[in-house]
RNA sequence: CCUGACCUU
């Protein structure tokens, strides 16, 4: 996690050296801070010489290469291993379903994401927010924000609360579609209901604002955000020096590069 | 003791 993947792998071969024997636990969490990392191809060594080393794989050993696969974009990798876990016998679970579904949708293939979802409840498999999150997320990038809606209104009836990530997902589909009223009534409904906002609530009200060349709408959530102590980030910037930029205010852009800078934000 | 969801270009 500290991003130390030489360290780490150095220390595994090392215990292999010593006659230690890792176990299906060391070999996981390597495998998912090289997949973190983008040593995809050092995952995959690891992922086929566990069995050599008697180590038997299980189901969180799928979901963290999966879920590697899924975000290098090598879906076909992921989708063969998701469909060869039941003939090495191991169950995907709520982790695997949420993952693969995330990764198809990510990639547009709603029609298998379809699939899965409905093999996942005839399995008896209870979505859980996360899920949620995955579907909310999918649809909105999908424009589909009324069937979205319905989704995160369901929640609650299924005895799942929407989390921040589930409004921020929401949020951000409304500004994308140039919704923007419609956001800020959601992201009242959040406050209402006790959410605290972070930082990527404000931001994508603020790229949306700023989407729309609605610039000093965008800067009064600017001083909104600060006002309640929140830290705007790099992404805030970019956001905002993106809808000067479009709208030709080069000199303002340039203004707030060297407000960015002065405030110890590094640009990127 | 290990795994999944949200923001800019």
């Amino acid at each position: 996690k500290e991003g130390k993947l030489q360290e780490a792998s150095k220390l595994l071969n090392e215990m292999l050296k010593k006659g230690y024997n890792p176990n299906v636990i060391t070999y996981n969490t390597l495998m998912d801070g090289l997949c973190k990392e983008g040593h995809l191809n050092e995952a995959r060594k690891l992922f086929y010489e566990m069995p050599n080393k008697n180590v038997c794989l299980n189901v969180v050993t799928f979901n963290v290469f999966i879920d590697g696969l899924c975000k290098e974009g090598k879906l076909d990798e992921a989708r063969k291993l998701f469909y060869e876990m039941p003939n090495k016998n191991i169950r995907p679970d709520i982790v695997t379903y949420s993952t693969f579904i995330d990764g198809l949708s990510k990639e547009g293939q709603w029609q298998e994401a379809t699939k899965v979802i409905h093999e996942m409840l005839d399995k008896g498999y209870t979505p859980d927010v996360i899920t949620y999150t995955v579907l909310v997320d999918g649809l909105c990038k999908e424009g589909k924000l009324e069937v979205a809606r319905k989704l995160l209104c369901e929640m609650p009836k299924h005895n799942i609360c929407p989390s921040i990530i589930t409004y921020n997902a929401f949020i951000d589909g409304l500004c994308k579609e140039g919704q923007l009223q419609d956001a800020t009534v959601v992201l009242h409904e959040m406050l209402d209901k006790g959410y605290t906002p972070n930082v990527i609530t404000y931001n994508a009200i603020i790229d949306g604002l700023c989407k729309e060349g609605q610039l000093q709408e965008a800067t009064k959530m600017l001083h909104e955000m600060l006002d309640k102590g929140y830290t705007p980030n790099v992404i805030t910037y970019n956001a905002f020096i993106d809808g000067l930029c479009k709208e030709g205010k080069l000199q303002q852009a340039l203004g707030l590069l060297d407000v960015m800078v002065q405030t110890g934000h590094q640009p990127d």
